[in-house]
DNA sequence: TTAATTGCAAACGGTTTGCCACGTT
DNA sequence: AACGTGGCAAACCGTTTGCAATTAA
């Protein structure tokens, strides 16, 4: 929400631990990292970052599945699986299907931005966790 | 959570209100049009019964992370478009995918229960609301 | 210097839950 | 009678925010 953006150690050390990590930790996880080496840091403060580098376009937010957002250090269009188990997210190795906006736009009315495509599921931990049986 | 499920005109009056909407109405704006008819109902009783129906398979839950939670009497495979000025949530009339499930189980090892698809964007209100330069 | 940023803690908003009376079966 | 359900209100939990002190530029 500032004209300018400085470059502090907590946004820095922040943007590091996601980028870190293919996980797509919820801002709790991030939290719980960050005060390893900085002790002092707080939720606000975490909360605040991942708002400003949202807004900076250097994180995407993943708002669904769970009651938790989570966030991705990988801001390019990608799809996401998420094990509704144990809240597990994974990326998935399918190609962005662009075209899809334009068809939906034509469809809706709406100017579209963008879209997203989650999976659920359950993930190989878990099923071999209860059983073949699974479901 | 019980084992047997009785019928009460509050479950009643909240499904019915539900199936009367296109508009994937929150949990508050279903409250909020339940009590016309029956002021003494509490929100206690419309997230219960919410959270019955859905186990019931007689409502799907749309979740966005920490925004509020979307009820849709429309259980069958589709997908939405939701204005990121007004809320707004819509229908989009594109064939159920259902396909990609498998592709998606392949390459993840999850097994794939479901999808979900959402196209993010300006709703037609929004865009005449703001002109026509928009973004 | 000065405005962005932090830590702290309180506030917020949506959702869940404990309790006890009530209503369906 | 038995037990699912409702109303009420408090609790919960993730997230946001006000404030005074700190710090990057």
């Amino acid at each position: 929400m500032a004209l300018t953006h400085r470059q502090t150690k907590q946004r820095r050390a922040l943007l590091d631990l996601l980028r870190s990590t293919k996980s797509h930790p919820t801002a709790a996880w991030l939290y719980d990292g960050l005060r390893k080496n900085h002790p002092e840091m707080s939720q606000g403060t975490v909360y605040r970052n991942l708002s400003v580098l949202a807004e900076q376009g250097l994180v995407q937010v993943l708002r669904s599945g769970s009651a938790q957002d989570r966030f991705d250090a990988d801001t390019s269009l990608h799809y996401h699986v998420a094990c509704t188990r144990c809240g597990r997210v994974d990326d998935l190795p399918l190609p962005p299907e662009t075209e899809r906006n334009k068809a939906a736009e034509a469809l809706s009315g709406y100017r579209i931005t963008g879209h997203r495509i989650d999976y659920y599921g359950i993930c190989p931990e878990c099923l071999s966790a209860s059983g073949s049986s699974g479901s």
